[in-house]
RNA sequence: GGGCCCAUAGCUUAGCCUGGUUGGAGCGCCCGGCUGAUAACCGGGAGGUCAGGAGUCCAAAUCUCCUUGGGCCCA
């Protein structure tokens, strides 16, 4: 059944409302148990990080998941759609730091790492109950009874599990290597873990002397100087060209030679500000390695002297040098990476003398340990000066890198850690790359290729608490095991069954040692928190613990996270993935974009310029947020944030509400049942426009889903606007406006009910997977048959029904409509105003008759009284054909007639000279003689006849004729008068059903008009009765001005609602008869007490049965015969015709009056007599009101009134006749106008009738005066 | 410094792959209309050196290169 929906759209409580209904109704596992028998479909969850609140970006993430999932659930399939959260880690270790108030490692031991991990986990998952909530909020439907969190004993056995796989395969390893290291967090960081932004540094040129040549020295530049103390060797690049320059003072006191790059020298000179320099030597860097140099702390650093092998203090050849600063390279094996890898390579030491605060030790030797390393670079460069090693110093802004948690400059130090040596299997990683369909392609083919060909192995180990505990025991005795699952610890000192997993509890478990007996440790390191969510896609499954839902579901066939997730979740997956089962474990993958804020920064907590999701939420709704989102952009796409597209897409939202309301509102009025009608039985009264709509909406149909599968998700939902937008509400709602108001149900009327409900529907359920709430409600209010619109199926287009032709022909139909609207609003002729005519002229046949279809369309809609269609060949027959004669050619032959002629030629039809000169000649007789005018003679021109304009358009030319006519004017001041009426209505909030009277006073021109159209007044704005009146009045009283005219109109309701109310108290009263005693102005059964059932019997309407139900009920509540008077209250005598009280006549106008009491009124008008008022009464104008609202024409229709008559009760009726007061002839008083004696002195009212009456002849059109009508009103 | 993506009206964008009438929309602005969907809705107008430069071509928003600016990822 169809239910009227609410009017106004008001998100947040339909939301609510929405879903409310959902819980209570269990939707969501019904929804799930009917797909359970689909064809699984096994999407991941990348888990969101527990930092407590979600962002928008989360909020975009988890609506595309929503929107993709609920389209999979419609099209049948059995989604997988378990959330996860990733909850290990360093940012809530450091919350809990500052929660509890604490800043170091030590610290944290001290305060008990038991307390310590504990709240960690009770941070973790509160903050996973928060936004989780936030998500519900958005609507997102995913199983989070049963979520999946990293911290799970059972997914930390999925990590081991896969480490264990790792080692088995040689991929784990520990290993000293250079890494990035934060001394605040004390732990390794992984490049993921680096944030870069800029520093300010000392950048310095140092000198390194030759140890073989004096006074000559390598040229070396860095921004670390604390690494210096770490130097081993120089590189230079073995294909560069190195030159030995020697740079001066022009005063000649100072100089300096140096080794560097040729190129360099001169920019290098400038910046150390020398005046001359000179080029001794060039040195290919070939011939520069093994060179040896003196390392600059030497002297100080105890370990610097007791380095030794082949390529210490040397140069050495290495092509990553660049050609920037000095091309000379100092090499710190200890202090970077690609140092460290050259050291690798040339047998360097990796001396790093900073130990995991960063401190230097005491290697460095006195003058240094101790000192922050990065805090120790003024020291350092002091030194420098000292030793007059410093050739050019000074400060520089880079990017730098630093701890992603705390924001501590990251440094770089040599430790043993874990690693997987993820280089092993780059290839495979590569491969697999290929393999899985990204979207966008280049987001695997371009960004992951590009991460994986340039990975490094992956240190997953990290020197904190809070995270998977590494799962390898060692033992004293250099042994050690790989735990891959709980069961390998089962029986092992410290394991209980169901223990925390981990530490420090995990730490107390000691295995023992197969190789000594002795007593295998856990390594105390926890796992990189990047890596937990690498395994979700088996973790999530309860692998290894078991392996059927592995069996079924892995791998995952689509995820979708943002773009940072190259190096992050996607990459995560790919390792381990690769390292558990040798390939990638998921198919699809959509890499989606970043929510920036209004000027394209991203959003940050430091920068102040976070926008919450809830507030928008509050605002606007999570639809239209979603709506927004998916619309804004391209998925891949970053989205610059604006409010503006939120409200933008709430309004579309609002339109789509508003066309369902306006639909709802008639379809439940009319108890239409879209069930009952289906399209067979309407194919043949389908009109054209009835089939458009479902040729879009077919066509919508297949759009949305191909866009969909391709997520292009943006051209899915501009699809869906343009359709719900210019399709639906602004075209369709507006050509079926007039059936849907059509009283009477037929055929036409149903099949616009049918096509909108079907289009609806369809909509709703396209729109579903984006906006879940409003399509919910939209659902149940147009059908709600099956309990949720989110479990019927994806609607299958049926492009049978599509039709190119039509859409076509109506998208030129409303091309001609916006030229005739622009036409009419550059000459101010507003729409209400009927145009005479329109011609169209196309281009080709087949167009002119696809617009003929469309004619009635093309009509209504430029509201237009007519159109003319004029073929491609033809010229439109109103055009105005002129002649133009050649007097030099006419001339020639007839010399002295020829302006004759001329004159002559232009007075003749130039049709017809035309069309004879074509076939030969045309004959004309100038003074008796023929003239023959040839083709040479004339030309012709056409114009358009006056007020009609041309304009161009795609397929042709239209003519748009804009000449008003009397009718046209007639007819634009009623549709004037309807608004107006309508407006009123309004705002007396009258509803739609209701019934009102109007009385208008306007000019008499425009009264005549508006009786012409008082028929279609009356229907259009339900008035029972128009009056034409000059003292209008009413509940509600409005002047109106209309095209300088000015209208007065008084309205007023019949109260036809609240009087069927009343009359229901009548037992067994039916409908229609209540409405009739309504219709005759009958309020309540009060009203009802003078009359006697034949009376009531005689009322249009009521049947003879429901009269005596009256009567009877009138007496068996005992009203008497008694009623009170309308107008001083007091009672009165049924039938009395005054009131005894205060003698006002009780006649009712508009009630239909006995012939005797009305016939007095109509013998106050003049030349009314008693025969004619008696005629006038017979043909059934048998009330006051009645008789005002006659026309003249309606008047002389009555045989035996002639036109003067009429013209005189047409004017004494506008004149007010019936109103006014008039004053006794006798005593002066004012009688009221309803009144036929004069409430003072009792004589008659002032109307002396002279003679009889007699008929007049209907025909005779200046009937003679046979009576004197004299009355005394002015 | 490298890889990828992006740049079109005040704002958000379509068009670019596959070069070809006057570069489409929406919001905002100005003007008007409509009024039984109404705290809605519709129409019109103004507003564009298609980031800048160079090239290819009969023809470039579209293809190529360079520059500038923004985002992500890395160094």
């Amino acid at each position: 059944m169809i239910k009227q929906v609410q009017s106004t759209y008001n998100p947040a409580e339909l939301e609510k409302k929405v879903q409310e209904n959902w819980i209570r109704n269990n939707i969501y596992r019904k929804v799930k148990e009917l797909r359970s028998s689909g064809a699984d479909f096994y999407f991941v969850d990348g888990p969101p990080y527990t930092t407590g609140s979600i962002h928008l970006g989360t909020a975009w993430n988890k609506s595309l998941k929503d929107t993709i999932i609920r389209y999979k659930r419609m099209q049948r399939f059995n989604v997988r759609d378990q959330p996860g959260y990733d909850m290990h880690g360093l940012p809530i270790e450091v919350k809990v730091e500052q929660s509890i108030g604490v800043k170091s490692k030590k610290e944290i031991e001290d305060y008990g790492i038991d307390k310590f991990v504990s709240t960690c986990k009770n941070f973790a998952l509160d903050f996973q109950k928060r936004m989780t909530d936030q998500f519900k909020e958005l609507g997102v439907w995913m199983d989070w009874e049963n979520p999946y969190l990293t911290i799970s004993p059972e997914y930390v056995e999925a990590a081991w599990w896969t480490l264990r796989r790792a080692f088995d395969k040689g991929l784990l390893i520990s290993a000293n290597r250079v890494l990035s290291w934060c001394p605040r967090c004390e732990t390794a960081l992984a490049e993921a873990e680096i944030e870069y932004w800029d520093e300010s540094d000392p950048s310095i040129y140092v000198k390194f002397p030759l140890r073989d040549e004096e006074g000559v020295s390598l040229l070396i530049w860095t921004t670390t100087p604390w690494t210096l103390l770490a130097n081993m060797a120089v590189a230079v690049h073995p294909d560069f060209s190195y030159a030995k320059v020697t740079y001066s003072r022009k005063d000649g006191k100072e100089k300096e030679t140096v080794i560097l790059l040729e190129d360099l020298a001169e920019e290098v000179g400038a910046l150390a500000d020398w005046d001359e320099y000179e080029t001794s030597e060039l040195i290919e860097g070939d011939d520069l390695v093994g060179v040896e140099y003196l390392t600059p702390f030497l002297e100080d650093v105890p370990r610097q002297r007791e380095i030794t092998g082949k390529w210490a203090h040397r140069v050495i050849p290495s092509s990553t040098v660049v050609a920037e600063n000095t091309g000379l390279v100092h090499i710190a094996p200890g202090h970077g990476p690609e140092d460290f890898e050259i050291g690798q390579e040339f047998g360097l030491e990796a001396f790093c003398p900073v130990d995991e605060n960063g401190r230097f030790g005491p290697e460095v030797g006195e003058k240094f340990a101790g000192m922050q390393a990065r805090k120790a670079n003024a020291n350092i460069v002091q030194a420098l000066r000292e030793k007059r090693l410093i050739f050019y110093d000074h400060t520089l802004e880079h990017r730098y890198g630093h701890c992603w948690r705390c924001d501590s400059p990251i440094i770089y130090r040599t430790t043993s850690q874990w690693f997987l040596r993820v280089t092993q299997i780059r290839d495979m990683m590569l491969e697999e790359i290929d393999k899985v369909r990204w979207t966008p392609d280049w987001a695997g083919s371009s960004r992951e290729y590009d991460w994986a060909v340039n990975a490094r192995d992956w240190c997953i180990s990290r020197q904190r608490y809070w995270g998977i505990p590494l799962p390898v025991w060692k033992c004293q005795c250099g042994e050690m095991r790989v735990v891959g699952s709980v069961n390998e610890l089962r029986g092992a000192e410290g394991f209980r069954e169901g223990m925390e997993l981990h530490r420090p509890w995990i730490d107390a478990v000691t295995l023992k040692c197969d190789k000594c007996s002795g007593r295998m440790k856990r390594v105390p390191d926890v796992l990189d928190v990047w890596f937990d969510s690498g395994v979700s896609t088996w973790a999530q499954l309860g692998f290894p613990g078991s392996r059927k839902e592995l069996d079924r579901w892995w791998p995952a066939k689509w995820i979708t996270e943002a773009h940072d997730q190259t190096r992050g979740w996607f990459y995560s997956q790919l390792a381990a993935g690769c390292i558990g089962f040798d390939r990638a474990p998921y198919e699809s993958v959509l890499m989606h974009g970043w929510i920036l804020d209004p000027q394209g920064q991203p959003m940050s907590k430091s920068k102040g310029n976070v926008i919450e999701p809830s507030e928008i939420i509050a605002e606007h709704g999570a639809d239209a947020l979603r709506f927004y989102l998916m619309k804004a952009n391209a998925p891949w796409e970053d989205i610059a944030f604006q409010h503006e597209g939120v409200k933008n897409a709430r309004r579309t939202l609002n339109v789509l509400w508003n066309v369902c309301n306006f639909a709802t509102t008639y379809m439940s009025i009319d108890h239409f049942d879209p069930l009952s009608v289906d399209y067979s039985r309407l194919s043949s009264v389908l009109r054209p426009e009835d089939k458009w709509l479902i040729s879009r909406n077919e066509k919508l149909k297949n759009e949305v889903a191909k866009h969909i599968e391709s997520f292009e998700l943006h051209k899915a939902c501009r699809s869906l606007e343009e359709f719900i937008l210019d399709d639906l509400s602004r075209w369709y709602v507006r050509l079926i406006r007039d059936r849907m108001w059509r009283e009477e149900g037929d055929l036409d009327k149903t099949a616009a009910y049918k096509v909108l409900h079907e289009s609806l529907l369809s909509v709703a359920k396209l729109l579903a997977p984006f906006c879940p709430h409003i399509t919910e409600e939209i659902y149940q209010n147009i059908d709600g048959s099956k309990g949720s619109i989110h479990l019927l199926d994806w609607p299958a287009p049926d492009l049978t029904k599509a039709d190119d032709r039509l859409e076509g022909a109506m998208s030129l139909v409303k091309e001609i409509v916006e030229i005739v609207t622009r036409e009419r609003q550059s000459r101010g002729v507003k729409l209400r105003w009927p145009l005479r005519r329109i011609a169209v002229k196309t281009n080709t046949k087949e167009t002119l008759d696809s617009l003929k279809t469309l004619e009635t369309v093309l009509i209504s809609q430029a509201n237009l009284k007519g159109v003319e269609f004029v073929n491609p060949d033809e010229v439109w027959k109103d055009m105005i054909l002129s002649v133009i004669p050649n007097p030099l050619a006419i001339g020639k032959v007839y010399r002295q007639w020829s302006s004759k002629i001329a004159i002559l030629l232009k007075s003749r039809p130039a049709a017809q000279i035309k069309e004879s000169v074509e076939k030969g000649e045309y004959s004309l007789g100038v003074e008796g003689q023929m003239i023959k005018i040839e083709q040479n003679m004339v030309s012709f021109t056409t114009s358009l006849p006056s007020d009609v304009t041309s304009v161009k358009f795609s397929e042709g030319e239209i003519y748009i004729d804009f000449h008003i006519t009397p009718d046209i004017e007639a007819e634009g001041f009623a549709r004037d008068l309807i608004r107006r009426i309508q407006q009123m209505r309004k705002d007396m909030d009258l509803d739609v059903e209701e019934f009102i009277t109007a009385k208008v006073k306007a000019s008499t021109k425009l009264i005549e008009f508006f009786k012409v159209w008082k028929d279609h007044v009356m229907k259009e704005t339900r008035a029972k009765s128009i009056t034409f009146t000059e003292q209008p009045g009413g509940e509600s009283l409005v002047s109106w001005e209309v095209e300088g005219e000015s209208i007065e109109v008084g309205v007023t309701s019949l109260h036809t609602r609240e009087s069927i109310g009343q009359f229901s108290a009548i037992p067994g009263l039916s409908r229609d008869s209540a409405l009739g005693l309504v219709e005759a102005g009958y309020k309540s059964p009060s009203d009802l007490k003078s009359l006697s059932e034949d009376a009531i019997v005689a009322i249009r309407g009521v049947s003879k049965n429901d009269a005596r139900k009256i009567a009877h009920y009138l007496l068996k509540i005992g009203i008497g015969p008694e009623q009170n008077c309308p107008d001083c209250g007091n009672p009165v005598k049924e039938g009395a015709a005054t009131c005894p009280s205060c003698g006002k006549d009780l006649v009712v106008r508009g009630r239909s009056m006995p012939k005797e009491k009305l016939i007095p009124y109509l013998l106050r008008i003049p030349r009314m007599n008693k025969v004619k008022a008696e005629l006038l009464y017979d043909a059934g104008f048998d009330s006051i009101e009645k008789i005002e609202s006659l026309s003249k024409d309606d008047i002389r229709r009555v045989k035996g009134i002639g036109a003067k008559t009429a013209e005189k009760v047409v004017a004494y009726a506008l004149a007010g006749g019936f109103e006014d007061q008039v004053s006794c002839g006798k005593c002066g008083t004012d009688i009221p106008p309803d009144a036929l004696k004069c409430p003072s002195c009792g004589a008659d009212a002032p109307i002396e009738i002279v003679g009889e009456g007699e008929v007049e002849d209907e025909t005779e059109a200046n009937g003679v005066d046979d009576y004197k009508l004299e009355a005394s009103f002015t």
